[in-house]
DNA sequence: TTGAAAGCGCTAACAG
DNA sequence: CTGTTAGCGCTTTCAA
């Protein structure tokens, strides 16, 4: 019950804690003979070092802090494996945070890593993060910290994204080749850096194509499931409602989905749509879903990389260090 | 960059730091006057108390393991939240452990937690656990440790679970009522208890019903997707084909829809299908899905609160803490 | 009301 | 090759 220490084992064989210590960690200095024996009473005690000592000790707590806006969402899901993935291979741990989107969470969880809990820090951040100082903060305080997805525009320091911008041009651009004469864009923030940059590649490539952007068409899906679904039927029955529409939400695909059937309207023959989204089941919708996939796995991967690269050698530059990995547009039925 | 210490803040206000340290935890001993000294110049010196030094003081870590197959299924994405939002609430910290359905690395993650790394231990076991003494272990270092979900059958201890059997006994009896005559039984693995639980529910609404249960009825969907795929399509092929499916893993969705488009077959005419999944774009697939919906948030929160009841009160006695969280069977056109 | 001292379990000089 | 010593930052008697 009471936990084997160094301190047992030392007695025990009549050895210092010092050895014992350097024994467990295979040092050169000791030799085999009481290593050996170390290894072997420890094994049958039952010995599990306590991290918390050699934390403090160490000043490195092997372990890292994962903070997310929310988890119920295929993007997410993905990135945390990734992001597990490459902490487990080198023997980290990871603490997970959610914030809810809130901006007041964020900085509460934040603060606490000015202390020596994480060694350091992946963040996507929360739709209502307009300042940036708690992020700061904790850069200033020495902790290797890095974006991933959802950024500060005005924070020097590695960023692990996506071309948002791009592939929302494209996906704008196919639907306008597609025919459609009046594409909505779905958002649900625009605090957000991606949203941001997901709607200038939408209005982008309806300059690109002389077409001009009508504001009535960039439409704020906020609030909670039914409010979204409202707002979206509403839009939809509009005498002069649209015929192509970008969703740069996953969570807005459902809704569409279901007004358009409430409503009558066929997909694609009557309206087009596009969603952001990693659910493998918009292959099996009806019509199957065009998506525009982020590589969510990879950039969880990526981020942890790159974080892992500033916690190994000291000193790493992480301010100019930015990784866009590309997204790709799939193109299905809804947009035929 | 250096932290500030309890010492500094000592030294500063020329105090000692026993009278700091009760100072900032409130303690009735130390005068008004002091505490606001000291809180202050903590504030101003941005103290963050190290939460190793105080845990290796303490012997309690304010934090909590939580221990996966994988999050990149509804299921246990809600799970997390519901975690999340009751240890967030508890002022604990939630350390993230994916075992990807191996044994070995279950084992591994176990065995560290019987240092002082974590107060207590959540988890839904993995595939391959067919063995269950790391879990007795860590539970006789002392460790509270509650299952959610997947659990294992012979170590006595609380288990937040679903009615699987129940659920699967419904779903099967549905499809039944609803005249199939050839019912299918889809999983992945049977070391699981649920998943045994959700054999035996769908064997005896057969029986219930007087049909007797064909052995090739019950299919293992092993392997990776594409194996996956290949199995239910070479199932949905043969001249008997099973004219009703439930699937008891989520993932085995998207391939069913998938073989049933691809060998035109239409469900619910040809075939009818339910599956046990948490996936909101049930609602828009073609035909809607009829799902068995686990009460995934609530399953995670509860093993939350029922952990948070051993942590909090001494002796709390876990062993026969069982609760069970009915899913619910949505009826959709897949089964119509 | 404050402080001195001991120690949580471990590591890292430095001696021997 | 092994041991001594000193502490990481904090909490907790116990004494003043």
């Amino acid at each position: 019950m009471s936990n084997t220490t160094i301190k047992i084992l030392a007695k025990e064989l009549n050895l210092s804690v010092a050895t014992v210590s350097k024994a467990l960690r295979d040092s050169y200095e000791i030799s085999n003979e009481t290593k050996q024996k170390v290894l072997a009473l420890a094994k049958k005690l039952n010995y599990v070092p306590n991290p918390y000592a050699s934390s403090l000790r160490k000043r490195t707590s092997k372990t890292i802090a994962v903070v997310l806006p929310e988890v119920a969402d295929s993007f997410f899901s993905l990135a945390i494996n990734g992001i597990e993935s490459v902490a487990q291979d080198k023997g980290y741990h990871v603490l997970i945070y959610l914030t809810h989107e809130s901006f007041a969470r964020e900085e509460a969880i934040l603060s606490e890593f000015k202390s020596g809990r994480v060694d350091g820090i992946l963040i996507s951040v929360s739709a209502e993060t307009i300042d940036s100082t708690h992020i700061k903060e904790v850069i200033a305080s020495g902790k290797p910290l890095v974006f991933f997805d959802r950024i500060c525009e005005d924070v020097e320091t590695a960023r692990i994204i996506t071309d948002d911008m791009e592939s929302s041009y494209t996906a704008t651009t196919r639907l306008i080749e597609k025919g459609c004469e009046r594409i909505a864009y779905l958002y649900t923030s625009l605090n957000l850096s991606i949203n941001n940059r997901r709607l200038e590649g939408y209005k982008k490539a309806l300059a690109d194509q002389g077409r001009k952007i009508d504001p009535a068409s960039i439409v704020l899906c906020g609030g909670n499931p039914a409010d979204t679904y409202t707002t979206i039927k509403n839009l939809l029955k509009k005498k002069n409602r649209p015929d192509g529409i970008i969703a740069c939400v996953e969570k807005l695909t459902t809704p569409i989905y279901l007004a358009c059937k409430e409503l009558d309207l066929s997909i694609p023959g009557d309206i087009k749509v596009v969603s952001f989204t990693n659910l493998q089941a918009a292959l099996i919708l009806s019509p199957t879903l065009t998506t525009v996939t982020q590589p969510a796995f990879e950039m969880g991967k990526m981020a942890a990389t790159v974080l892992f690269k500033a916690l190994e050698k000291n000193n790493y530059n992480l301010k100019d260090e930015t990784v866009v990995i590309p997204s790709v547009l799939n193109i299905r039925d809804s947009t035929s």
